[in-house]
DNA sequence: AAGGCTTATTCAAACGTTTGCAATAAAATC
DNA sequence: GATTTTATTGCAAACGTTTGAATAAGCCTT
């Protein structure tokens, strides 16, 4: 921090007046004369103060800083709803302090306990691939510290989760499948201790259930680390393998979804005339690669914004966690390109 | 902030000892008996005792916290960036505060404000599209703050600026091109008011004097939005307005490259056979689309990381600002892949 | 036994604010 | 002219920590 930067007891010294007077006629408290509020501004602005926050933080208990933590930063998901935290953030006057956890466990922890330390107002959380049990955020709770979970949650009394229709828009993208003519669809799935994924499985069986297609477990396979490149190799083997193949598939997410797609071209199958492809997520890359691929839209910025506008209710004690009825789930939707449109 | 947080008072009251003590037994200060320093550790473990930074950052006057400006958040390099500048403050000790400007100029200077007043120990900046002059910039400087820009830099005396060798990589795509033997290169420009564009259009012309090949004004289109959706607007229109087609197109990001190869291809156009094209950044979309985006990849990572370890050397005095030959220019490297490859 | 070192601890001030209460002076009331 | 009211300002403590200087006790030396 720069030396010589002006304070209160500058601004004092400057017009022989208290600390404390300085202070009130900052912030237009009565009892201070129109003259001397006058004056005690005109003097903060020639000496350019600028009102130490940390100060004002050790002083109040409060530092308007919202710790946010996420499993990677370099994510078209959590880039989006970062932006969203940030939005609400700046507009009702909160600092974002950051970090990522790289999916480590040990790295949640120590970012949790430097935040305390730093006397944040509450947490934003997104926990990592490796984080299992949640005694660390049982913890928080238990204290009373505000968080709000968003979509990657833990089941916690009193936890308040944001997410994202997971299973209806699984349901909606495998029934859209179906209804395009394809008849034997497979799912290239996610890790299996990520509720997102579970629930996006959920969605996938429970819509071919419901229209009375068989359930294959051949044709789910676990695509774990995400990778176009894994996912390309899982499908190549899914069509050599399999005399009678699917001629669809429904991905976890994009990046797998755009791996199953460059396993089929290589393949020699047409999309999305023999072979019809599903995405999760609808980045940005679903309207470059050819043909366009069709996603389930996650509104990653309105996860961002809504999660935040109810940890700084919570902070600000304009309610309470257990007034909020969690999760708040919000709606996905199916966009469809030309990856999944047999029929016209 | 938790009530009731357990402070160095507490644990002086418990074992009837002064603050001072406590506060020299944790850190492990000499003339402090060992008896006294195990009791003080014990008791601090047992109240679950967690230094207070806003304490000591007011006492000291630093707040171990970096500011972190960019443009935007929801975009593949300065997500990489941050990840870079998260990683060596994470590795320092270091908070990273971070907000973004939505390439909003006013923005960018309330956000310096707020930093400002939040005692950050320093800034890492990457400036709007807005941002013209640099008066805002140059105050800081004057009084000292360690600033270090990167990608975006201002041309500033005393400025520390990290950035990529824009200039080579266009240089190097472009040269790539011509020895591949396309004849007739265009280039997709970016904004003319930021350096970095105007250094990738500085490259590609060098190339082409370089290899003797003409300069044709009409062949550098602006696509200044950088949408794929824009991008493949002008190319269309490039394509359909000139007898004399470009076979090759250098643009200035991949998602300009991107929305041409999708001009192309509806032209009927093959890619590489009929057109060649070389993308910049190097994205993840450069595999993903079909053929594979040859780009000149940008080390986004380093760029985040070299920059944090200079403003940390810089605010911890290892070294000063003019120590430092500005700019640090860190190297490109084109990937050659597909969409360029006319030769075998 | 008095002075001088060590060793262990405490005191008090400081960082920049805010805020309940007290103090002062001027003005108003009777 | 004495008393109350009102307006304006100041005092001092507090938030949690660090740190130079001061203190107190014990031991050694001569």
């Amino acid at each position: 921090m720069k030396i010589g930067q002006a304070t209160i007891k500058d601004i004092a010294r400057e017009l022989n007046l208290s600390a404390s007077t300085i202070s009130r006629a900052l912030k237009d408290y009565p009892g201070i004369s129109d003259e001397t509020k006058k004056k005690v501004k005109e003097v903060a602005e020639k000496l350019n103060y600028r009102p130490n926050a940390i100060a004002l933080s050790l002083r109040k208990s409060r530092s308007y800083t919202i710790g946010v933590i996420i499993p990677e930063v370099v994510h078209f998901f959590f880039s989006t709803v970062i932006s969203g935290i940030e939005e609400v953030a700046f507009s009702r006057g909160y600092n974002v302090i950051l970090t990522q956890t790289n999916e480590k466990l040990e790295r949640e922890k120590s970012s949790i306990n430097t935040m305390l330390s730093n006397q944040i107002d509450g947490f934003m959380i997104s926990f990592s691939k490796e984080t299992s049990d949640f005694d660390h955020f049982s913890q928080l709770l238990e204290q009373n510290y505000p968080i709000v979970f968003f979509d990657r949650v833990p089941d916690l009394d009193g936890a308040v989760n944001v997410i994202v229709d997971d299973y209806q828009g699984a349901y909606d993208a495998t029934k859209h499948l179906i209804e395009q003519g394809y008849n034997t669809i497979a799912h290239l799935a996610g890790p299996k201790n990520l509720k997102i994924c579970i629930e996006r499985e959920r969605g996938y069986r429970d819509a071919l259930k419901a229209h009375q297609m068989p359930i294959r477990e051949e044709f789910i396979l676990e695509c774990a680390d995400g990778t176009p490149e894994h996912s390309k190799e899982i499908t190549r083997k899914l069509i050599a393998n399999f005399a009678d193949k699917p001629d669809a598939i429904f991905a976890n997410n994009d990046m797998v979804a755009a791996g199953a797609m460059m396993a089929c071209k290589e393949a020699g199958l047409r999309i999305p005339e023999d072979v019809g492809i599903v995405g999760f997520s609808d980045w940005q890359i679903c309207t470059l690669v050819d043909p366009s691929l069709s996603s389930v839209y996650q509104p990653g910025f309105q996860i961002g914004s809504k999660a935040t506008e109810l940890l700084l209710d919570m902070i600000e004690k304009k309610i309470s966690a257990d007034q909020i009825q969690s999760p708040v789930v919000l709606n996905t939707k199916l966009i469809m390109r030309k990856s999944s449109k047999k029929r016209e």
